[in-house]
DNA sequence: GTCTATAAAGTGATAGAC
DNA sequence: GTCTATCACTTTATAGAC
């Protein structure tokens, strides 16, 4: 029953998929092994532990996207012109081509789950090894925003942090329309995110902080 | 064991505050019903089944929390010198008013999960029971953003959606220093998300659409 | 309305043959 | 590296005594 991919590599597509589509706790190793055509032992043989499995699941694709987000920084910070838009489309823009090349449209909304979980572990993880990514853009969103207050500009992020989740989860009310080329909606899709969050992000401090 | 509430009550308290930390399918029915000190079987007795219960659950914070989201709307709609920030407000000061009186806190976490889940069957509840708020919240960013198309203001309010979301569900890096009253920092955070929201909201359309 | 006991099925994980 | 078989446990739900 083996196609192209490794073993390996087969379980950790039909994870990403069943636990965007059904949760963690919701997926089981049985439906997960039976719809990646292996093996039910095969998840503890190549992983350890469903937990472990959740982990790698995340950093197969954690370890590209931010590497793409971290390049895409370098380039604006370089400039000296470089926009708070400029910025925010480095965030962007990777997360969104995520949904193009690797078929991992679906992880996104594994993420967003992860975000909705508050399970201690698990964010535990994502801080250890790549909140590093968030501290240098925050350092860029508090250099080109000095007026903000530091707990002001905090606030904005979170919010910008919240819109973007919900919106590349791909839940929204917006769908692509047939005679809309899947680029052309990515494009679209990045121009209203960055649009709105540099909106948020710009607008003048309250004056009660 | 019985305190003072009754059976129904206790487990549905119990409940939110399990599906809050754990999720729907990671909360069982052993957890819950020991947390409430109720036996095992009363959750069936009283509510037939644990979807139900899961549904019963939103019901006894929505009634109440979307009948005064349109109570307050409707204030705001009979003035002719109504903003954009009037009706943000009613949209968002009842939500946060939930985690000051009913304790019900926890529910924006639960609620936050149900967008992240993508259940259809839960999806389709929450759309049949409470789709009309959203639809008379819509029409009247509608009528104070007339320069928008329709598809722009979609996807704006779609993103608000997530702002929203995101920091009422309460997993924001901000959190409330101890000498700062619960009172003043609820206000706090509405200001912040009014503030925000309305910036977004309010940014002049694109060129592209 | 609340209880115990249990049915029937599902769960993650592992031992051991190949 | 992959398989079967199984352990030890948990899950929802229900039958039936009180």
């Amino acid at each position: 029953m083996n196609s192209s991919a490794s073993t390996k590599e087969r379980i950790l597509t039909a994870a990403e998929a069943l636990f965007a589509q059904r949760g963690f706790e919701g997926a089981s190793l049985r439906q997960l092994t039976a719809a990646a055509g292996v093996n039910l032992a095969a998840v503890n043989y190549h992983f350890g532990s469903k937990d472990n499995l959740v982990e790698e699941v995340f950093r197969r694709r954690l370890d590209q996207l931010n590497a793409r987000r971290l390049a895409a920084l370098k380039q604006v910070v370089g400039q000296p012109d470089a926009t708070l838009e400029d910025v925010l489309a480095a965030f962007i823009r990777p997360a969104l081509d995520l949904s193009h090349d690797g078929g991992g449209s679906l992880f996104m909304r594994v993420l967003a789950r992860a975000f909705a979980e508050h399970d201690d572990s698990l964010r535990k993880f994502l801080s250890d090894n790549y909140g590093h990514v968030m501290r240098q853009f925050t350092a860029e969103f508090a250099r080109l925003l000095p007026q903000l207050s530091k707990e002001e500009l905090y606030w904005r992020i979170d919010l910008v942090t919240g819109a973007l989740t919900h919106a590349m989860s791909g839940f929204g009310i917006i769908q692509r329309k047939s005679d809309v080329s899947e680029t052309t909606h990515r494009e679209q899709t990045a121009a209203h995110l960055i649009r709105f969050s540099a909106a948020g992000l710009k607008d003048a401090p309250g004056d009660w902080a």
